[in-house]
RNA sequence: GGGCGAUUAGCUCAGCUGGUUAGAGCGCAGUCCUGAUAAGACUGAGGUCCCUGGUUCGAGCCCAGGAUCGCCCA
């Protein structure tokens, strides 16, 4: 027996059972540990940062993360899964600088870094407990009883000694890191912060300078006049400290003569296609047209001398500054050239960083400009402009000046302008690794797959310097140490190569690695002097991408990680804003430091968006919150809907309407079939046992075992190749076959009383069926897939694996399928819709039984299949004979129309002419003639027999649909003995509904009783045997029900007649 | 401003190498069927395949430009 199921699940409440199930025999453990000695299939998992609760995009990626493990260890494979938490960063910092009403870094500071961090600890140690919650109820299976934290000590020492190996082959540097600074908060801005304060329409200068050329051009006319570089800014304030200009390879520039606009004649230099743009349409001459890489070391004069001491890195400083050359340089505005300030631009300190440029900063980090001896110094930068523009002109280096509005960032917090500033900041020199990381990055498999050599590959090809220190609290302290007196650095790799050196103090028992205790600890230099850390915390991404050594506190402990098969991951899967985060960080850093990828296959999820398309945030107030669907619908269904709504890559709409749809159209068709399963065969007492091997299966039933073995095939092809949307939409497709089709048309054979082979052979498949897709479903929705197979199997099979994730994936059988059948069911499939469409046009319900139908099927194998399947038909159609065929003419007349296909190609632009032409011809001679294999002349063409396609028109003496080349005629004639056998059946329908009212089990027996006048109850009389057995009656009795009988008065075909039933 | 992606019915999505009348599900209207079904079948309404050009005998699909939305970067 099986557990009788409702037919009404609860799915929430099922899913809680078997939460509970698996907690209590840890069937998680059980499904990793029991593939001891089986090959490694390894997922890492990328540490969400738990700076705030769960989000419902954090629930697709944590499926999409839990499908394919759950899949290869049915498949054979050995799965562990390591859960991992991102605890370090900024986020986490700002959520408590808000609480405790902090907005600057001083604030901090005063309160107490120690105390600051602790309260960091505490929030994200709270939020792991949502985390876990949820990451439990929607079935992610991962290790969450040891996970990997990032603020532990030994993840910390990890890091560090990655760093370390980094350090010693000099993959650490010191650098600048241009950053968007706030001057009045005194601190930089994260790029999420400043993409919160953009403002559009800021007013700003927009000056255009003269620089003057020191050089002799190849290209000067002898000339008299003085010969300048015009170039374009629109931070006047930055000119000061200006080391080169860059101009655009690719463009053309021109020496131009023209006079200024205070009236006196010159030479500029400037890109041609913003010629007019600049100099207006007239009063110039071209005197040399080049293109920009001619222009490359050109010298000029500096605007402003800097004193020695603003020079603060790079290149050397030379007698003149030069032209450089710059990709980036556009056409859009300006002159072309383009002026460069290393100090205060982020691509302007890439291309001083390429070409060997100085940094020059003469700006505080207040936003004031430093002494210089100069009427602005002291000024804040935006009023310096002013005075720094009166000199230029004074001097006859402006040409001319106006207003610019464009798009400014400024401080979301306090609506100061922000700078782009040159800070230092400790470095990871990827450029070296640069051609290793695009070719490994060839060895990724990437879904979808234009990520790879898309906007990930672009972005490795755009390579620069891991800028990978922050000057911040709460994060993995930078491990390097100074000394104060001759500035000698080292960098340390382990706690306990700190706890040697020598004279180390401030090293407790119970150490944290975090600051401020690590600030604490001081060594002596070879120097005698004492050594401190430098002040700087590591990007929170340096964390996440050390996750495949740190989880392991690789190197310290499991020295064997990266041979012993642990190393590389075969999956990992986040949303497509990790590719210049996790994606990144991840294969950088495995690359530089073991020259290899560390994954080999990645899903890059889209994101999730609210119902209207709008971005999901907590102001507009459209977050979906995932507790509120699983609650009201479940985990599977929420697991469904994200698995097969859309391909993973897309951007994709949530609505929670759609996740109902997708209850009724899968979840609840499927749990029906189960549920019907179950029913009946309690009724019968089947054993699954008793009909193992069942041969001879009627064909209904090997062809519902052919489509599921066609399933299993695509399922595991989808599965392997990472495409889970096209598995579930291939199981949908399948259940949607197995009710529709393959239960409908068994019905009877399960009501049937004998148990006979037939019988059998109808609960042994449908069995098989069921049980096939709770594995087939088990890595999608683990838990409906669990209760099947719990109450199929478990029940039945003492023996059987305890849970369906601990049972193989099913494997297909080839000698069940049978691409015939398949194919001829589908025909039958398509004929009976179309002749259910010409009843319903004719008006005349399948209840009533019709003669004759005819088919016109495509071909001659069609017609066989179709005969040989032709009980199908009539008894869905209700007729009594069918006639297949593929001359439609009884049915139709014709139409011809040219095969373009085939005459494209041939005739080209004449295809015009035979398509008017063949419009004059007849169609049914040319159907006749064509049909027996003639050529047929159109105008001045031949055409084969195959070049002309020929279709149909319905006739009207037969009830017609046509649909794709088949078309369906019911004959619409009713004989009295057809009506008289349609009002039987409609009578058995009444009764049948009677019993339902009456509130009677399928199973019971009744009486019946029935008075009236006319046919209908000759009827009654005349069919007792046929009534009695279809709608289980003892008697059929002409007269008055007697009391406590249910009784009905029904109007059937004109005749009035009262019903009643008697249990 | 740059890069990447998307845009097909009211909604969610298919659509093969360019080929004849662009499909499914949901929703809506109607008819039918039902002894598993919260279901199913059929019919109908619903389409500027984002727009504009181009290539081609032929474009939802290829090319160019543009629009809108999203993401990443400025």
């Amino acid at each position: 027996m099986f557990r009788p199921i409702d037919s009404k699940p609860n799915f929430p409440a099922l899913e809680e059972q078997t939460l509970k199930f698996w907690q209590d025999q840890r069937i998680f453990q059980k499904s990793v540990d029991q593939r001891q000695d089986a090959p490694l299939y390894l997922l890492y998992e990328g540490p969400p940062t738990v700076n705030a609760a769960p989000g419902i995009h954090h629930v697709l990626s944590r499926v999409f993360k839990d499908v394919f493990p759950r899949y290869k260890a049915m498949k054979g494979y050995q799965t562990p899964r390591i859960a991992g938490w991102d605890t370090h960063g900024l986020p986490v910092e700002l959520g408590i600088e808000q609480k405790l009403g902090f907005s600057s870094k001083t604030e901090i500071e005063s309160y107490g870094i120690g105390k600051f961090n602790q309260k960091c600890r505490e929030s994200v140690s709270k939020n792991i407990g949502e985390w876990n919650k949820l990451t439990e109820r929607i079935g992610f299976w991962v290790d969450l009883e040891h996970p990997y934290i990032t603020y532990n000590n030994s993840y910390i020492e990890s890091c560090w000694g990655l760093i370390k190996q980094l350090w010693d082959r000099d993959f650490v540097y010191q650098g600048y890191r241009v950053t968007p600074h706030c001057p009045r908060c005194g601190t930089s801005l994260s790029s999420h912060e400043v993409a919160l304060g953009y403002k559009d329409d800021t007013p700003d200068p927009s000056i255009f300078i003269r620089f003057r050329i020191t050089s002799q051009l190849s290209f000067d006319p002898d000339s008299d006049l003085p010969t300048f570089l015009l170039a374009w800014t629109t931070t006047p304030w930055t000119l000061t400290a200006n080391v080169a200009l860059a101009v655009n390879p690719e463009e053309i520039y021109v020496l131009v003569k023209a006079v200024s606009p205070d009236g006196d004649a010159e030479q500029l230099i400037f890109a041609k296609a913003l010629l007019e743009q600049v100099l207006g349409t007239d009063s110039w001459e071209i005197l040399a047209e080049f293109s920009g890489e001619d222009l490359a070391g050109v010298e000029y004069e500096r605007l402003f001398e800097p004193k020695p001491e603003f020079v603060v890195g790079g290149g050397e400083l030379h007698a003149f500054n030069r032209v450089v050359l710059a990709d980036f340089v556009s056409m859009e505005d300006g002159t072309g050239i383009v002026h460069t300030a290393p100090a205060y631009g982020q691509e302007d300190y890439d291309l001083g960083q390429a070409e060997g440029l100085p940094i020059i900063h003469t700006v505080d980090l207040a936003g004031n400009m430093m002494l210089s001896g100069k009427p602005w110094e002291g000024k804040f930068v935006k009023d310096a402009d002013l005075f720094i523009l009166d000199d230029l002109k004074s001097r006859g280096l402006l040409h001319h000046q106006g207003i610019i509005k464009h798009t400014y960032p400024f401080c979301w917090r306090c609506s100061t302008p922000l700078l782009y500033y040159a800070k230092p900041s400790w470095y990871i020199k990827t450029t070296a690794k640069k051609e290793a990381l695009i070719e490994g990055n060839e060895q990724l498999n990437w879904y979808p797959e234009h990520i790879k050599h898309g906007r990930f590959g672009d972005w490795l090809q755009n390579n620069v310097d891991w800028a990978f220190s922050r000057e911040r609290y709460w994060g993995t302290p930078l491990p390097v140490w100074r000394c104060e007196a001759c500035g000698e650095l080292d960098c340390i790799g382990g706690f306990e190569e700190l706890k040697g050196k020598p004279g180390v103090i401030g090293i407790t028992d119970d150490p944290d690695f975090h600051r401020p205790y690590m600030d604490d600890i001081t060594f002596t230099c070879k120097c005698g002097e004492t050594m401190h850390r430098v002040p700087e915390v590591i990007d929170c991404w340096f964390d996440s991408g050390a996750m495949p050594f740190a989880q392991s506190h690789y190197p310290f402990e499991n020295s064997t990680l990266l041979s012993d098969g642990r190393f590389p991951a075969d999956y990992i899967c986040e949303a497509v804003d990790q590719t210049r985060g996790w994606f990144y960080s991840l294969p950088a850093l495995s690359m530089i430091l073991f020259d290899q990828p560390c994954f080999k296959n990645v899903i890059c999820l889209g994101h999730i968006l609210d119902a209207e398309g709008e971005k999901m945030s907590k102001s507009k107030g459209n977050v979906v919150e995932p507790w509120q669907v699983i609650n009201q619908y479940g985990a599977d269904a929420l697991r469904w809907y994200l698995v097969t709504s859309s391909p993973p890559g897309n951007v994709r709409r949530f609505s929670t309407d759609s996740i109902l749809e997708v209850v009724r159209r899968f979840l609840l068709t499927l749990w029906n079939t189960y549920s019907f399963f179950v029913t009946y065969a309690n009724i019968d007492k089947y054993d699954p046992r008793e009909a193992e091997g069942v041969e001879n299966r009627p064909e209904l039933d090997r062809w519902i075992l052919s489509e599921l073995n066609q399933l299993i095939d695509s399922v595991t092809k989808a599965l392997d190749n990472y495409d889970v949307t096209g598995a579930g939409r291939k199981i949908e497709g399948f259940v949607d076959d197995l009710s529709n089709w393959y239960i409908r048309r068994s019905r009877r054979r399960f009501w049937r009383s004998e148990n006979d082979a037939d019988k059998l052979s109808a609960y042994a498949t449908l069995y098989e069926c069921l049980t096939t897709l709770s594995k087939l479903l088990a890595p999608i929705t683990p838990f409906v897939a669990e209760e099947i197979y719990q109450n199929l199997v478990c029940s039945s099979y003492p023996g059987a694996p305890q849970s369906v994730h601990l049972a193989d994936f099913p494997v297909s059988d080839p000698t069940s399928i049978d691409e015939r059948l398949s194919n001829d069911t589908k025909t039958v499939i398509k004929v009976t819709g179309l002749g259910r469409s010409a009843r319903s046009k004719a008006q005349i319900k399948v209840r009533q039984p019709l003669a004759k139908v005819v088919v016109k099927v495509r071909d001659n194998s069609e017609i066989d299949g179709l005969k040989e399947l032709q009980h199908q038909v009539l008894d869905e159609l209700n007729v009594k004979t069918m006639i297949a065929t593929t001359d439609a003419g009884q049915l139709v007349d014709y139409e011809i129309k040219p095969n373009l296909t085939l005459l494209g190609p041939k005739y080209g632009k004449d295809l015009g002419k035979i398509k008017s032409a063949l419009n004059e011809l007849d169609a049914q001679e040319v159907a006749a003639s064509v049909g027996v294999g003639n050529d047929l002349q159109v105008g001045e063409f031949s055409l084969l027999p195959d070049e002309v396609l020929v279709s149909t028109i319905p006739k009207t003496n037969y009830a017609v649909a046509e649909e794709g080349g088949y078309v369906v005629g019911v004959s619409t004639e009713i004989s009295p003995e057809l009506l008289e056998e349609g009002l039987v059946r409609e009578i058995i329908h009444r009764l049948q509904n009677m019993r339902r009212s009456a509130g009677y089990d399928i199973a019971d027996y009744i009486e019946t009783y029935y008075q009236g006048d006319g046919a209908t109850s000759q009827v009654m009389a005349k069919f007792a045997d046929y009534i009695k057995q279809e709608t289980l009656a003892r008697e059929l009795v002409e007269g008055k029900p007697p009391d406590g009988a249910y009784v009905e008065e029904h109007k059937v075909d004109g005749n009035t007649l009262t019903f009643a039933v008697k249990r």
